[in-house]
RNA sequence: GGCCCGUUCGUCUAGUGGUUAGGACUCCAGGUUUUCAUCCUGGCAACAGGAGUUCGAUUCUCCUACGGGCUACCA
């Protein structure tokens, strides 16, 4: 039987990386069993819910790559459905109305020091909520939750998890304005969509039982649950804002590849069972089980997301890395230029970068002509001879016929050793004037792409300066 | 407080009743390079603690500690 598995995110914000690693496990674990997969937006709490992050989240998912198989369900618009479940569930003594007020089961809270709901309208008579009934007062529904036995399954990660059903509460179904809660619908739908396997965050675990406890009271066929470990912030507190940034749109912004995200959050919690940890998302398809899935929970590690991205990019050709720079942002190049000179600059900054948003800064002087020098450079390697120097190479320059980087190598060889300094003495200085700084390609190579004229303008701006 | 889950280098992880406990990231040293980056070589660095089972436990069991989750008219 092929797997109908589902992502189910509430849009009470953008979509975050937690999110991101639990649609993704979803995914892989559907398309190696040639499975669905499906969405749906969990968006019953009408306070915090908006459109908007609706929106961004499916950006997001798109963005990164995910297709889902049938329109997203929205939870908000299956009140009736709800609300039929809520009453046979009531019809069949599975659940009850309760009129006891926040306050007063805070007061009883706060004497008996049990964090249980005492059950005061458990065993109502009939004439009694009917006439509380008649009078319209407030009151939510509760699940009548066995006294006795307990409730057990085999998670798919953790193992067998076995609850007493003494350890659960009357938990709630129905607020007293008549909506359901998150282990009501969550049961609905996943039997509605007919969910085979419920992947999700190991945060549910203890939810796992309660919604059992529902499936078995309306006599539903119950999924099968693995749960996955939480992903923790450097501080091994469970990742928030306050770890810097969390939503999947800002990584976009910082310049983090769709398949570089997946890439590291595989590697989080998740295996291949071998060594291979730089991947796209097609091998993850392949080869993920959920049986690799670790218990632990892990924690998010931006230096190593950074040497991903940077692998990542690494092996993207440069033709196509272009696009996805101009895609990324259209200003690193400047206006004008060639494609053909673009993925020449590309090809020479490529291993440099770690992120896309990298690529700017490290092609400005292919387009600009350097606006300063740094000044701990210039210190460094501007000396006596410094402008005889460069004035002697940019001479002998002018008078080459053939611009190829050979040519200029040697041309370079040949001047340090008519004057007889350090190769350095020359190729620091040149470096300078050209990009400014004291890092980058190969000077021959920088030289031959940035071309003749503009190599000697950039010599002539130096000398005047210095 | 109660219940549940977890614990191998700083981090992500592999692993087995007997291993020099392996790899990756970071960091350090060396090589390559005019420089930076890449790359190559090497190095630092871990089985939470205590009992028990066993000829032998990192591996199995129990306890403790620590961490996380749930305990909402949030999801």
């Amino acid at each position: 039987m092929n797997p109908i598995v589902r992502f189910a995110p509430s849009p009470t914000g953008q979509l975050h990386i937690g999110g991101v690693r639990t649609a993704l496990f979803n995914y892989a674990f559907a398309k190696k069993f040639k499975g669905s997969f499906l969405l749906r937006i969990e968006d019953t709490d009408k306070e915090r819910s908006k459109d908007e992050y609706t929106e961004q989240i499916l950006e997001s998912l798109s963005w990164l790559g995910f297709e889902y198989d049938d329109e997203p369900l929205k939870q908000s618009s299956r009140s009736d459905r709800y609300k039929e479940v809520i009453n046979h569930l009531l019809d069949t003594g599975n659940a009850y109305r309760c009129f006891a007020s926040t306050e007063e089961l805070e007061k009883i809270k706060q004497k008996s020091g049990s964090y249980l709901y005492p059950r005061i309208w458990r065993d109502r008579s009939k004439e009694e909520v009917d006439a509380k009934l008649l009078n319209e007062d407030e009151h939510t529904i509760r699940m009548r939750i066995p006294v006795d036995g307990d409730i057990s399954f085999e998670d798919l990660v953790y193992g067998e998890i076995n609850t007493k059903c003494s350890e659960i509460d009357d938990f709630i179904i129905a607020r007293s304005d008549g909506s359901p809660t998150y282990n009501l619908t969550v049961v609905v739908d996943d039997n509605d969509m007919n969910i085979s396997h419920v992947i999700r965050g190991e945060d549910h675990i203890s939810n796992t039982p309660k919604q059992m406890l529902i499936y078995k009271a309306l006599g539903w066929t119950i999924p099968k649950f693995g749960h996955l470990p939480m992903i923790l912030g450097s501080d091994g507190k469970r990742l928030s804002k306050r770890h810097g940034a969390k939503g999947t749109s800002e990584y976009k912004d910082l310049g983090y590849l769709p398949d570089t995200l997946i890439n590291y959050l595989a590697l989080l919690g998740w295996n291949p069972g071998n060594d291979d940890e730089i991947f796209d998302f097609d091998y993850l398809q392949e080869n993920f089980s959920l049986d690799k899935v670790n218990k632990k929970s892990a924690v998010f590690d931006t230096i190593k997301l950074e040497w991903v991205s940077s692998q990542n990019i690494f092996k993207i050709p440069a033709a196509k890395l272009v696009d996805i720079a101009s895609e990324f942002d259209p200003t690193w190049c400047g206006e004008g230029h060639s494609l053909e000179y673009l993925v020449k600059v590309i090809e020479l900054i490529k291993d440099r970068i770690k992120t896309l948003s990298d690529i700017k800064e490290n092609a400005f002087y292919f387009f600009n002509h350097p606006t300063e020098y740094d000044e701990a450079a210039m210190k460094k390697c501007w000396g006596e001879n410094t402008n005889d120097i460069l004035n002697s190479f940019q001479e002998e320059l002018s008078q080459l016929d053939y611009w190829n980087s050979s040519n200029i190598d040697e041309l370079i060889d040949k001047c340090v050793n008519a004057i007889n300094v350090g190769k350095g003495k020359l190729m620091q200085p040149l470096r300078i004037a050209l990009t400014g700084a004291l890092k980058g390609p190969s000077i021959p190579d920088l030289m031959t792409l940035l071309g003749k004229e503009t190599c000697l303008i950039r010599f002539k701006n130096i000398l005047k300066n210095s």
